[in-house]
DNA sequence: TCGGGATTAGTCAAGCTTGACTAATAGCCC
DNA sequence: GGGCTATTAGTCAAGCTTGACTAATCCCGA
């Protein structure tokens, strides 16, 4: 949620409310976080008496609707956007939605500090699964543990499987894919006009 | 949650707060859920109070400690963890802990239902990856979309991983692997004794 | 021109999660 | 036998999430 509402902010340099809301409900973010008004206001809430997003006392609205509040980040704000982004590819126990987050923003670290992120949690994924592996299935025949060993099946492979994907992406990035902070032209971050969303 | 709640107690027969607590911690549970004291009792009050759960009220503490509340699933209770049960075995957007835990309980399942149930969470898992994979690579050339073609790449890969895990799983059940419910002597649900816990 | 729907912008209560704290008794050590 | 610690059992405030609701303005058709 942090890191999704830094991000929208951070992308508009100042931007109110539904703004924030509607780029996430772009980006199908309701359907794969908790994404939803009231978690956003929140959060916005939340980050201002945090320090990490200044809030604009409200502006007139310019079309229709309620007055509005408008939010820029901070220093402090732009160093947790950073935090929370490097956390989040880094490691391997972070929720799903967490990591589609911070894949979404990749392209704002360099290239190089992006891959290497990436390769620390390749290594944190392997060696976690190489744990739970060692830890779950000691002398006794797996018999014994009956259907639990299953839990430690579907960990670990899912790590395995979570690793294959990384190890991709680390490769595109090495061959250049994508334009990262940077490398000059910043592409566009939304979808191409009348594409349809996919997750509703 | 709820699940996790339910299917300790119902284990028990009968039990209270603390038991549960610590059947959950046996289990690694505050490691790959939310179950940590607050949750759990908050569940079994809620649950109570939703008629899921019966609560007996104070007994005396056999063994130091203040007095405690002992829970016993009802009716309702018992239909709705199986209701959480089959929903979590069979949909393809649960969360990873929810299909954790519902693989701990899969056992208290008939054979037959739970080798069905996965077939159908194969099934979804196949469409959904389809499903992804049509509407964000239309005609277009994936390039023009950026980076964000990573996160359909993240799910697809996903999701096909996971189809793997419960193809294997069907396969295991199919030839006889575990006993589940129905088919005589119950199988111990927890940990031998003296095992360490992975998950810390 | 006026009324009703769409859009814009946000609030709120109820439930859930987290981490730190409280409280009661038992057992052990000196 | 008095104090210290471990165990047992649970509470609480603060934050987060959800789904439904409110409220202001614009626009379009009759």
């Amino acid at each position: 949620m942090r890191l999704l509402v830094l991000g929208a902010v951070r992308q508009h340099g100042r931007a109110h409310g539904y703004q924030v809301r509607n780029d996430l409900e772009f980006w199908g973010a309701h359907e794969w976080s908790t994404a939803k008004p009231g978690s956003i206001y929140h959060a916005l809430k939340q980050l201002a008496k945090e320090g990490l997003l200044l809030a604009h006392e409200v502006a007139p609205s310019t079309a229709g609707g309620p007055p509005r509040v408008e939010y820029e980040l901070t220093e402090a704000g732009e160093e947790s956007f950073f935090a929370l982004l490097r956390t989040a590819l880094r490691a391997h126990d972070e929720r799903i939605d967490v990591l589609t987050s911070a894949v979404g923003f990749i392209v704002d670290l360099p290239r190089a500090e992006a891959i290497s992120l990436l390769k620390e949690r390749v290594a944190a994924l392997e060696s976690w699964a190489e744990e739970v592996r060692t830890h779950w299935t000691p002398d006794s025949p797996p018999a014994e543990w009956g259907h639990i060993g299953e839990i430690m099946r579907l960990w670990t492979h899912q790590a395995e499987s979570d690793a294959g994907w990384t190890r991709g992406l680390i490769e595109r990035l090495e061959n250049g894919a994508y334009v990262m902070a940077g490398e000059g032209e910043r592409e566009v971050t939304v979808l191409p006009e009348g594409t349809g969303n996919p997750f509703s």
